[in-house]
DNA sequence: GCAAATTAATGATTTATTCAAG
DNA sequence: CTTGAATAAATCATTAATTTGC
């Protein structure tokens, strides 16, 4: 028969088991060495190219964190119906005084804990010189999105900015607040999470 | 359980959208007057105080500076021990054709498909009376105008970066079926080494 | 059972964003 | 302010799953 070479490539179980593997090692961006080793390994168990593992990763990792940000906010979403409904009227006014702020916020996507290093297949496709010093490239490719830390904080006490409640207090100074319109907003990041539509 | 949901704050994806667009147009450290405003606007898509904004900003910023630390010692780290090691092979070819791509557009007309707030958002939360020390934040381009226009480039096929073809040509995706062992991967041995990385 | 039709996955490309050096 | 390097996000395109009518 022809050829007839299909347009893609087109993994062998084998090789998706491998890639699978290291990417659950914590392998996110190999470089060019690293995916040099790796495809000349992979090609032992099927037609391969450098191009492709790399295409792999980065697919793998962006749709790891399309899949982790669909789920996140999803929840939070739901979370966040359900704790408005409670908390409409409640806890209002519970702090005026001090609070030991910490730094809210969950923003980031993905900070879901990383499977740690197994035996380290990075090992065997690390940049020349064994392990030693180059693992840490690996470590730190893992995933951008880091733990929060503890900021210093002290600015903030004594300040009287944060006390001002959405609630219709006689502002103190500020002007007649109108309510601004809303934006049709088109994040670019935050594109299937766009089922929200509640008003207020 | 007490009504109280949760202790804490949980930006709804609006609010996530609009803080970060305010942040990206240049917003850093929104003074009193700016955060009653903010989280005015904010209260429309759901519950929210101003400390959540005060410290929403704070910690997206302290975040920010961070991340460029690591990333600063990341790489002095790295560019110490990979003098001799050019790595960026595919990364270096990938932007050749890039470039050529950027140049030809030439960027005359800003992106497309998404389209940004239709009106400078940073605008509106500006400190009243406009001019001081704060509008030196907000970034002075405004968001480009549209081109929905879609390149026809000629398909650069014949790509002969990241070419790494590594043995015979063999069916698309016919599996070799031999029965090699998976080297060293199998989770046989999953334990912590611990030894891997952290280096700094 | 079995293809045509339809949908879901995923490989491959293109576009946008970020960071920092010049 | 501009630009290059790197990356992430979005999108295109093809293959695999699956559904469906026969």
């Amino acid at each position: 028969m022809s050829p007839a070479a299909s347009s893609r490539w087109c993994p062998t179980p084998e090789q998706l088991m491998i890639l699978e593997e290291m990417y659950r090692s914590g392998i996110r961006t190999p470089n060019a060495s690293q995916i040099q080793k790796i495809t000349t390994h992979l090609s032992f168990y099927g037609k391969i190219e450098g191009k492709n593992v790399f295409y792999w990763f980065q697919n793998h990792k962006a749709r790891d964190r399309q899949k982790l940000r669909r789920k996140l906010s999803r929840q939070l979403q739901l979370q966040q119906q359900q704790q408005q409904q409670q908390q409409q009227l409640y806890y209002y006014q519970l702090n005026q005084q001090n609070h030991q702020f910490q730094g809210y916020l969950d923003y980031s996507t993905g900070s879901s804990t990383l499977p740690q290093f197994p035996y380290d297949i990075s090992n065997s496709f690390l940049p020349q010189g064994g392990g030693g010093v180059a693992s840490t490239q690996v470590m730190n490719y893992t995933w951008k999105e880091d733990i929060p830390q503890r900021m210093e904080m002290e600015k903030m006490y004594g300040h009287d900015w944060m006390m001002m409640e959405t609630g219709p207090s006689s502002p103190p100074c500020a002007r007649p607040l109108q309510t601004l319109e809303l934006f049709p907003i088109t994040a670019t990041n935050l594109k299937e999470e766009g089922t929200t539509s509640k008003q207020f």
